[in-house]
DNA sequence: CACTCTAACCCCTACGTAAGGGTATGACCT
DNA sequence: AGGTCATACCCTTACGTAGGGGTTAGAGTG
């Protein structure tokens, strides 16, 4: 019921880029991009220059599409399939290919921690704006970056304090001399 | 021990832009940018044109590394930034800060999701690669392209059907129409 | 059947974008 | 003197957008 065009032909399913495009959920454009640097190649043209796609292509550009949420560049997608291709030996293409997929299995589980901290971090400044929305005191912000409300036990989490921090105190120190103080970077880096 | 010329002055305690770099872990072009971009400003400068930080601004830095990592573009934080500290009354701004907050949570869990899920596909991709060490046949790609070890149960994993999918194919299908059939997109999107 | 029309699609070229990296030249600071 | 800084410009990635003209499929007409 909904495949009949399809199931009229037995000839070869050519699709062309706007075709493609929705079936991957890309841009037109984007797989242009995509075989301009030599990862992708209409099956064939039309007579008039459009470029017809057979349905397996579908399913490389899904690849590209995985191996870049891989962070993967798409430079480095062309010399995974160049090396691929021009190996003669399977086993040693297959054998570079893993040690790809345990480097980009490490990067990812280092990128799950790291959005798993910034979830933390966010529930946190979350719990301190909870506070703010039962303030007595309704003044202008400058009040609010002095509020006693949050003085209480844990710091103040870093995604407020940046917001916060280094306010027009263009102003402040002393006027007289070109010549301020400096502090040595070891004092202050993290 | 540490930190004698820092108690050496109790001037106001000023950075450098390289300083300030290395106290964050940026470079001096990422700072100049975020200058440019209105998130920063120098405190000060020197008569010769020298910028010169307080050192609070090191937190604003960091704040602005946190939130990129939350992935909030610079236009973005200036746009936080300036509805802050335009903002009257102090509650609203907390309340627009909060309502960010909420929404950028969850864009870090569906992310957390999404990594996870790649995590699945590479540990799918690497169990399906194991196999192919213990091949006895070290023949060249082309063969391992259909290789009957993998034909039992799953189907292969979507990291390796991308790089062998729609290998130059283009000498495929009928040469004599340059009318080819199409299908519907509908009949082959996922 | 042949022809035309039209809407939607496609071609290619070329420039714009974010978030910096890199480099050059010259001025500055200690 | 020699390390640091200022400004300024080009390079990068993965596309977006715009412009100007060509193609295709199908519907209408003779």
């Amino acid at each position: 019921m909904t495949s009949e065009l399809a199931s009229l032909s037995s000839k070869p399913q050519l699709l062309r880029v706007g075709d493609l495009a929705k079936a991957t959920g890309k841009t037109a454009r984007a797989i242009h991009l995509y075989e301009e640097l030599g990862l992708l190649s209409p099956t064939t043209r039309t007579s008039g220059g459009f470029r017809l796609y057979d349905v397996s292509v579908v399913e490389r550009v899904r690849w590209i599409d995985l191996l870049h949420g891989l962070g993967f560049s798409l430079q480095e997608m062309r010399e995974v399939l160049q090396n691929w291709w021009s190996s003669g030996q399977g086993t040693a293409a297959m054998a570079d290919l893993r040690a790809l997929f345990v480097r980009k299995l490490d990067e990812t589980r280092e990128a799950i921690q790291r959005h798993q901290q910034l979830e933390r971090e966010l529930e946190e400044g979350l719990l301190y704006l909870e506070t703010c929305r039962e303030c007595a005191d309704p003044g202008p912000v400058q009040t609010c970056v002095n509020c006693r409300q949050h003085q209480g036990g844990t710091p103040d989490p870093a995604l407020i304090t940046g917001i916060v921090a280094a306010r027009e105190r263009a102003r402040l120190g002393s006027r007289r001399g070109a010549r301020p103080a400096f502090v040595r970077v070891e004092d202050i880096s993290q």
